[in-house]
DNA sequence: GTCTATAGTGCGATAGAC
DNA sequence: GTCTATCGCACTATAGAC
């Protein structure tokens, strides 16, 4: 957070993540987030080329922060179970940093332009290609319970990408803390053994 | 399913449900909706009276599965790793027969119309209360591990939340082994002991 | 860099013929 | 029950004054 340090076209991006992550992005008219800048919706585009350009920077940027962080991760070549501990951190910093943001990616990728959307659909899947084998290394040395990846990869993947919901909602005191939980939950279970 | 016995109107749930749950509420017109069943957007209002209410009524339906499937696993009075068991059991078989529906419940509740809205907010409120309720007894009772509840019931419940997104994507031949698997997954966790 | 004014398009919904 | 025609409105984006 470089404080009040922002450029008008920070701002915009920042007001707008947060308004899509509302209410979606087809639901913020231009007029919307203008009035929300307190300036008039023509004044944006002094700054911005298009109200889907603003989507793409939006959600583009947080891609490349998940795609870099996985690649941090496999270069490490660490034992699967603390890889999968990094996922988690990453996935947990990543959200306490910009929860708007996160929001926009996962409800609005959809109305991405058709270039920025394949683009994001390629880093995606790049992501989940690295998260699926790191399981199935993880099943072959025995380090993970011999289940479907599929069903294994989609468990961990929904609680952390929606956890910029309840991130938001309750927030933390202590995001350490936090991911520690997150960390046990995933790996070990609810159940008492 | 009841084969072709499907009025107009249930006609018209069932094409605004997968067609909202592929791009949006806001991204659907209803000159979109109407040429999906071959007829003119005028036309639909003989069947129903309003975009809104279209919205309304394949959310609340929904609600409605999930607080009544709620309540017969609390009157069952079942020790708490059963009633958890029977929460996963209730996601994935309303998952299996409405993955469109849970989509618009997921995306598209932000924009029913308030009244709608509050009756929803308030169903979600009550069902996340009692789960709530269930998790905090086990962990009185030592069957779930003593971590932040609020934590636990977040995990738990973006699994179940996410899983029509999956379930649309990968299908499954056996919905009892998935029903299983999910079931390991949440309650004993995904590393080897 | 912000404004007013407006072009051009698509929206939800209604009226009325058949 | 479906159609054609249309109303009134909101949208993204541009032009040009200041």
């Amino acid at each position: 957070m470089l404080l009040d340090k922002l450029t008008r076209k920070q701002e915009i991006h920042q007001t707008a993540a947060k308004l899509f992550n509302e209410m979606g992005f087809n639901a913020i008219s231009m007029r919307d987030l203008a009035a929300e800048l307190d300036i008039k919706a023509s004044s944006l585009y002094n700054h911005i080329s298009s109200k889907d350009e603003i989507l793409s920077d939006i959600i583009l940027n947080i891609g490349s922060q998940f795609t870099e962080g996985m690649l941090a991760i496999v270069n490490q070549e660490e034992d699967v179970i603390t890889q999968l501990e990094q996922l988690i951190s990453l996935h947990v910093g990543i959200v306490v940093d910009n929860p708007d943001a996160i929001g926009c990616l996962n409800n609005d990728w959809k109305h991405l332009n058709p270039e920025s959307k394949s683009r994001l659909v390629k880093m995606r899947n790049d992501y989940e290609e690295q998260f699926r084998r790191i399981i199935k290394r993880g099943i072959v040395e025995s380090k993970i319970v011999n289940l479907n990846p599929e069903v294994i990869l989609f468990s961990l993947l929904s609680t952390l990408r929606s956890m910029n919901i309840w991130y938001s909602k309750k927030g933390s005191d202590d995001v350490n803390e936090l991911t520690r939980q997150v960390k046990s939950i995933l790996l070990e279970g609810v159940k008492v053994k």
